[in-house]
DNA sequence: TCAATGATTTTG
DNA sequence: AAAATCATTGAT
């Protein structure tokens, strides 16, 4: 069973689509080969009026990518030291992305991307288009947990106490 | 608890 | 043009 996810999945909202994306599979191919893993943690960075969202402050030439059509990705360093993953979602200039914080076999963003050998070159790519990096359908997560956002008290109220992060449970995990 | 470490953004 | 700011992690 390997259903690649439909561009029309990333167009939605990114309130629909962060809790979505759990459970899903995250595929990529690397030089060792296809590797697969089950995405459990996400978060929702809602444009223009979330302060936490790097968009909120007008399009940049590091933002750039989150204003374009949803189903790419969003890479870019933090902390000079760690690449953060993420999936545009919505329509052009709705700027809009899921933050992947974890996956079944590795915990922390900053990890993660280390783990799947992410860099700069996979900013923009397309995961409906890509040969090296997709998402396909995976199995239907039976209880989602929901929590503040880590890491982003400098937003300040009302954002910082929005539930916009999406979890499963670890009993949940394979 | 805090140092490492660098691109991006702004004088917090 | 310089300085502060981070969607973090891991070692002390």
């Amino acid at each position: 069973m390997s259903r690649k996810l439909p561009k029309s999945f990333y167009l939605r909202d990114v309130l629909k689509v962060a809790p979505a994306l759990l459970g899903k599979k995250l595929v990529i191919a690397g030089e060792t080969g296809i590797r697969k893993y089950i995405i459990t943690e996400t978060e929702a960075y809602q444009g223009a009026f979330d302060l936490a969202c790097h968009a909120s402050k007008g399009k940049t030439a590091r933002t750039e990518v989150m204003f374009r059509e949803g189903g790419i990705l969003y890479v870019y360093l933090i902390y000079g030291m760690y690449w953060m993953m993420n999936i545009v979602t919505s329509v052009e200039n709705d700027p809009q992305a899921v933050l992947i914080r974890g996956l079944d076999k590795v915990k922390g963003p900053g990890r993660l991307t280390r783990q799947l050998e992410l860099d700069r070159s996979f900013n923009g790519e397309s995961l409906v288009d890509s040969s090296r990096i997709w998402l396909e359908e995976g199995t239907e997560p039976s209880k989602i947990l929901t929590s503040p956002r880590i890491g982003i008290d400098y937003a300040g109220e009302p954002w910082v106490s929005k539930h916009w992060r999406f979890y499963l449970p670890d009993e949940e995990l394979f």
